[in-house]
DNA sequence: GGTGTTATGACACCGGTTACCAAATGCAGG
DNA sequence: CCTGCATTTGGTAACCGGTGTCATAACACC
């Protein structure tokens, strides 16, 4: 029988405080509470601080599937990554996490397959049906200029990580790679290197542009240029690095320096020189790019370009949360230097 | 002025298709295509049809904010960790990623850090707040009775991942790290190792007591015990491998095998060796645990037990998913098998 | 006291769901 | 064959917890 007299329901029923509860205890309006919720300037101060106090008191948060049904727009963050490599992703999410903390924002993680033909569809139909705040697009879907567009016409507010200038600056972070590159090609030059082979990434990855061009002006800057047979392409991948390095290797006048695109890469530059018998660093000096946590655990201690991939993701992050909150326009992109990290897989010649 | 005449907005309007739109094409009210949506058995078979049909054509997909606020429960999945291995992680993730697939659940990322004394109750005010479908929880947080507890009382459903029993099966997924642990034993002595050393995880983790007492049954059944003083607690991280191995192999009776409780501690054993002028495998075999990547990338490749660790994630998230929808009550825990990968970090003696 | 702001509130609405009710249908009994 | 009652089925209104629009009250200023 539902006309049981006992108000309390059997199981503990601990309705949520809504924005009414608040308004009757403030004695204003609901919308007023809205008002003072959203920052609105049309409240008075006393007002304001009345409602402020109240909420504090309570603990009321507004329930954000209310609020995001009237918005039209969750308070969801979509990462859209197609990046292999773990250390990348774990480390912008570790960014994007720093940022969100503990607004009301939520990182949803939303991998995708660039192969795949109907990929773009599959972002779409996300934003269409969870209305993102705004998402984040890494290396190499952010090259994408079809998604991109796709994601204006939606009117998704985005931001792209990017080794180049892609996009206006708010919806930008930049990656020097190539400034990161010329350093790697610098280093060994110095070292006196003469005959030095390079594995770039995958064509479809711009970075692998970015890291190709900047290490040769760095070689050039040094008087030397990059033989294109010793310029092969990898996947970013370490059984690429492998097939990749014997391929080097083998040859009769083998570099005596391997650059490689990634770190991945590099240490499959490492088993192969140890299968063709040779030591590392005194036959072969080895670069990488990324500084991932294996360049730091390997034998010997891998010299690397360290990119600042956590505080990437914090920048990234941070332009979206920031949207509107200040009117100010964005009119710099912000850019992130990289730096090398010379350990001990490098030696002189 | 707002009575402008034209119907077409200067700007694409293209308003979402909602509930009412498919009750009218399908010349139903809207409550009709609700009990469609939500498979209600109220429904006559050919009313049904129609509707999934015009459901089909439109490509209507229900607002998944709209519902979220009905049901009071979105259909986010919390992923709540503190797993500082990003393999791990990342590994989780796909599994977790592998099930939700294209449902209309998302994945959410909510790492926490057990050390401080308030992190339940941020677990806490993100249910409250957005009141998850459920969470996955892993080790250690996976561990915590009093979290467990909490969610309990909150009425949010969960699933931990645990290396042992720790709640109803249909809460819980289990691997079998004793297990695994005891292989890793067995492979050690047969090779005829009579010394061996044993870094453990944290205690505050159950898989390090689990791997532990697990190896020690191995052990036993070959005749052979685990020495206390070649048994030191590490943290599960690359720095504390280095230093507890470094500890063992300076002793005068120096272990001819290790077995670490995880890869990443295993590489740390692989430094302290070289440091100690030691060969691997011939002077010292390492076994590690978990399988990451690291473990086939490095120099000798590392013998280790191979943790099955997406599957655990897709298998948790079923769990979740499913819930309900399938009245039969689950009986019998799942769990996972693991095992040997044998590589080239051990030699008999 | 008239006028122009500024602050506040009433009410519809976002897109679904549940509670409840009415109509339609099926079947037994008179 | 008709009535009465239980069982399906579909419709309506209220609600979930916020926000937008617009009218109006309060207030400052001349």
């Amino acid at each position: 029988m539902s006309d049981d007299e006992h108000e309390p329901k059997p199981g503990r029923d601990r309705a949520q405080v809504t924005i009414i509860d608040i308004a009757r205890m403030a004695e204003v309006s609901k919308k007023t509470v809205s008002r003072v919720i959203n920052e609105s300037p049309l409240v008075r101060e006393e007002t304001r601080k009345k409602v402020k106090q109240i909420i504090a008191e309570t603990g009321f948060t507004p329930n954000p599937q209310a609020r995001a049904l009237a918005f039209r727009r969750s308070f969801l963050i979509g990462l859209v990554y197609d990046n292999p490599s773990p250390q990348y992703v774990v480390n912008i999410q570790r960014g994007i996490l720093d940022t969100l903390g503990d607004t009301s924002f939520q990182l949803v993680l939303r991998p995708c397959d660039r192969g795949e033909d109907n990929y773009r569809e599959r972002v779409r139909s996300f934003i269409l049906q969870h209305k993102p705040h705004g998402i984040i697009l890494t290396p190499s879907v952010s090259e994408d200029e079809t998604l991109a567009e796709m994601l204006r016409e939606e009117e998704c507010d985005y931001v792209r990580i990017a080794s180049l200038e892609l996009d206006i600056p708010s919806r930008s972070i930049r990656t020097h790679d190539a400034q990161g590159a010329e350093m790697a090609a610098a280093h060994l030059a110095q070292l006196g290197h003469k005959r030095i082979g390079h594995i770039h990434g995958p064509k479809t990855f711009r970075s692998a542009h970015e890291r190709l061009s900047g290490f040769k002006r760095g070689l050039e800057g040094y008087g030397l240029e990059l033989a294109p047979e010793l310029t092969v392409e990898g996947a970013y991948t370490f059984d690429s690095g492998v097939t990749s390095a014997t391929r080097l290797l083998n040859r009769p006048d083998r570099p005596t320096a391997i650059f490689a695109g990634n770190d991945e890469m590099a240490v499959g530059v490492y088993v192969a020189a140890r299968k063709a018998g040779l030591r590392i660093p005194e036959d072969l000096s080895i670069v990488g790019f990324d500084d991932t946590p294996i360049s730091a655990r390997i034998w010997p201690p891998l010299t690397t370009v360290r990119s600042p991939i956590r505080e990437v993701g914090r920048a990234a992050a941070d332009l979206l949360v920031k949207r509107g909150s200040g009117s100010e326009t964005i009119t710099e992109m912000q850019s992130f230097q990289l730096e090398l990290v010379v350990r001990e897989s490098t030696k002189s010649l």
